[in-house]
DNA sequence: AGATACTTGACTAAAGAGATCACATTTATA
DNA sequence: TATAAATGTGATCTCTTTAGTCAAGTATCT
């Protein structure tokens, strides 16, 4: 489980989204982008993904921006990572199937299992919960 | 954690050595290449690696090969893939320190332990173990 | 001597990551 | 209706890493 750029910064954005959702304007990328220091144009690309996901929707014209479309309590980390994310988890070895490179193919598989458990039970949702819970300066406006 | 080929190859080497750390005669690379079709002078980069953390020992001239120097249970897959992988494990966000930023950096580098936990606990001899009795196809010799 | 096997250092090709840009389109609002 | 504020789209670009190669040299057993 790799976790690149690109997935670090859907990870902040559809965040963003989630803890805004409740009022009903949507959230322009340049919210986002001063808030986080994203590189704008790539925020945009990213966005891009997310709407072909269904998980936001964007909305033109000034006063757009984009809005969440699905429940905060339905994705999770593992999701966003796994969706935006490249490599398809763990190590394509190929080669011979040798019983060792079995054995070890089987301890990469278990390696990334253990990360994908834990990821898998960060939804958007709780960890919204948590930042509201455990540090105050999570309030904006 | 990233297993790249060159850490699977790293720990097929291991594994080979410590295999036939009983016997007597050192172990030529081209038995670990026909065996698990490594190409060989990437094998070659990667046992220099691995000689240069004294964790095998070469012996040159005809009849030469490579043995394992140190004891197979003291070593496990994340010794290697941390000594052999290049990336520093988690991913390297920087940026600005926004709450959000950091309770995911905080569920990136939980991810990562519990993959780290999980090569943690398989060490080379536990591996060979396991490989003697769950496969008769293991033998060679 | 000669075959076998490791030593060393430099080198290359391909892929992916991380952007960036120009230009088009849509929409609220004055 | 003009305009500013936003997103939409496709192409492109550069840098780093990964995987793998090559050539020439050195040591050792038989």
């Amino acid at each position: 489980m790799v976790i690149s750029a690109r997935v670090h910064y859907a990870c902040v954005a559809m965040l963003e989204l989630a803890i805004q959702s409740d009022e009903g304007s949507p959230v322009a990328i340049r919210e986002i982008t001063d808030r986080h220091g994203v590189p704008g144009p790539f925020l945009v690309q990213i966005l891009r993904s997310l709407r072909a996901l269904g998980w936001v929707q964007s909305i033109r014209g000034s006063q757009g921006g984009y809005r969440l479309s699905v429940d905060p309590a339905s994705i999770t980390l593992l999701d966003i990572a796994e969706a935006i994310g490249s490599q398809e988890a763990g190590c394509r070895t190929e080669a011979k199937g040798t019983p060792i490179a079995e054995m070890l193919q089987a301890q990469w598989d278990d390696a990334a299992d253990a990360s994908r458990r834990v990821l898998g039970q960060a939804t958007l949702s709780g960890l919204v919960e948590r930042a509201r819970h455990g540090d105050a300066t999570m309030f904006y406006i």
